[in-house]
DNA sequence: GCACCTTATCGATGCACGTCGATAGTACGC
DNA sequence: GCGTACTATCGACGTGCATCGATAAGGTGC
């Protein structure tokens, strides 16, 4: 956390849109699975403070180096769940350096949002 | 599923709202569990077609003995997942004679929704 | 009471997950 | 090249979960 000051801004992927909403029809077993799959990667407190960690930066973008002391686990520990939330698209990673630079990937929240139903 | 017909709309608890969202500020360890316990919830296929079969149901409530069938698992295992979603807040059970109904709890929902960000 | 139906609980089994220490891989600075 | 720092992977351990068959609990109708 010394002196990376550069673009700290991750591209960020196009995430496709997941399974129809909950209220709108009888889920698909296909959509289903997959909606447990994403759900399956929030249903951990560690994962949860990771994301609000990226969330909530400033930048937009956290080196792993910072993410290890907040969270109180070990460094495999938080690499082994930041790789979870990468693999269900809530994260991107990128690598500069010696470090790697994770965000988090707002379109992905809001399609899990969507499929929590629309609106009221 | 034979002749039961009167008030099928279950009354709905009070959900607090729970934990601000991620988007906010870094998540407390307590909130951070308990939403992960809630997501937790939607984290497997059956109960997430269960919660669907329920939010989509034209009355606003299922008998438990119309929600094996659908699923395609025995009836322990959808007992207990309806265990599961209702200790999570998300579905309420009224007994009606022989029969549990289970309905829906949108505000639930909507909590978790307003955890995984408010608006764009 | 008794037979029947619906639902919940129990016990067991197999699998997946969270966690850690140790280790490997990769990049930087001297 | 060599030591150092950061990250990912590996192996192991304990725990929790999904699933089922069998069984208990509660209600209905005769």
């Amino acid at each position: 956390m010394t002196s990376v000051r550069e673009l700290p801004v991750l591209a960020q992927p196009e995430v496709e849109a997941c399974c129809s909403p909950l209220r709108a029809l009888p889920l698909p077993e296909t959509d289903a699975a997959e909606l447990a799959r994403r759900f399956a990667a929030l249903a951990d407190p560690v994962r949860l403070r990771l994301l609000s960690l990226l969330a909530t930066s400033a930048d937009g973008a956290v080196c792993a180096c910072d993410l290890v002391e907040p969270v109180g686990k070990s460094q495999p520990t938080v690499s082994h769940h930041l790789r979870i939330l990468r693999e269900a698209g809530l994260v991107t990673s990128e690598k500069r350096g010696t470090n790697v630079w994770y965000a988090a990937v707002p379109a992905a929240l809001e399609d899990l949002r969507v499929a929590l139903g629309t609106g009221g």
